[in-house]
DNA sequence: AAAATACTGTGCAAAATGGCTCACTTCCCG
DNA sequence: CGGGAAGTGAGCCATTTTGCACAGTATTTT
């Protein structure tokens, strides 16, 4: 659920150059498809940095519902509440796809943002992406219906390429991990998505393909 | 729509400290109840900070519909789209009471994130808080009911006191507000707020008194 | 104080959503 | 290869929410 401004922005963290600021705290980490990266109640330790793949952030409430918030891919950093003093983890962080991730630690991060200019600009502007991006989900959510809601969230997944060629969107993205982005159910998007399908607007063909069409749902009254 | 961590956090910004490290760059403002600070689609050349009274941010949808975003009182900034390239205004800005502000040029305020470091960590920490307040709203929306999401809304905006001594919610909000933070109507809202007076969770007494029994609203499944 | 404006409390019919169930179809793993 | 788990497409009905409409109560303005 990365929207296109944020992607521009995002473009800026060349991860070489951000390798080389934070210097060696920094580790590696190659993620398998599906696995775990951290839990909610974990002990937050740790900021990570998405070199490469897909990662979800979900979040479980007390009544057992699960919402995603957001599917982050590279350029991104996650974990970043830590930072922030929470000392435990609030939501959960999981592979979609495989993933090379950095993980740098808490105090490393803090002592890296404090001595590096221009790494803490860089971190600066991207909070204020990030800002920007929870502030568009939050008016998407106050303004738009369930089915419009869908429609800006498969929009935001496809990641249109040079000339608005329609690649896949993220694979295999189930509709039940859709319900939880959108905020309703499984047999809702399942209804939407067979809509938005007679429609034209999505073709399946192995994967999701979104048309750019799509935007009509979400522009029109 | 502050929640008690953001809060916290934001005591963090000493307005004395804040001043001595901007410069003069800064301009105060003293902005009467009502009046516009700034309006969606103006030119954003400027961070605002807010030292005294509670500003609301509102976006309106090419629909006509209008949604508040939060309700900002001091310690916070607001308008720090333009830091991250916004061009326009994306909502709206407004002085709920009296207000005391500082505005802060865009230039002097990337220059002042730039050249001090105590700055700019104050700011990254500014942005962390944000990030998470702004996350714990999108949950909520995703996660709870329009009523379990107007008795949040309530308990952020009642500042309890020393010993949850139940202050008075800011002074003549409107049900059509809370309505355009909780996402939902008007006489919903005026339904749910009869609702929780009969429950006695809620007291008018001039004002709007919250009582944090109210709680019980937001966990009881 | 009268007139003009906001705000609120309700009521209702229509529309949207939530929650379930069930029958298939795919995919993955032993 | 077979069975099981996961993912889908549909349908149904109880609730919830929306969208007005209206009348009564505050507030402001003149």
């Amino acid at each position: 659920m990365s929207s296109t401004a944020a992607n521009r922005r995002n473009r800026e963290f060349d991860p070489n150059t951000f390798l080389a600021m934070i210097g060696d705290v920094r580790k590696m980490l190659a993620v398998p498809k599906k696995q775990t990266i951290f839990t909610q109640g974990d002990e937050a330790d740790a900021v990570f940095y998405v070199q490469k793949g897909k990662v979800k952030l979900t979040v479980v409430s007390k009544t057992g519902k699960e919402a995603t918030i957001g599917i982050l891919s590279e350029g991104n950093f996650f974990g970043e509440g830590s930072l922030a003093g929470q000392a435990l983890r609030m939501g959960s962080a999981a592979a979609m796809t495989d993933c090379q991730l950095l993980r740098i630690e808490k105090k490393a991060m803090m002592a890296a943002l404090h001595r590096e200019h221009a790494f803490s600009d860089m971190f600066v502007a991207y909070l204020l992406a990030r800002n920007i991006r929870y502030e568009e989900d939050l008016v998407d959510q106050l303004f738009n219906s369930s089915e419009k809601r869908l429609a800006r969230v498969l929009l935001m997944l496809a990641h249109f390429g040079k000339e608005g060629v329609p690649e896949t969107v993220v694979p295999g993205i189930s509709q039940e991990t859709l319900a939880e982005m959108v905020g309703t159910t499984r047999s809702r998007v399942s209804f939407f998505m067979n809509r938005f399908r007679k429609l034209g607007f999505i073709h399946y063909n192995g994967g999701l393909q979104v048309h750019s069409s799509l935007l009509n749902v979400v522009l029109h009254d």
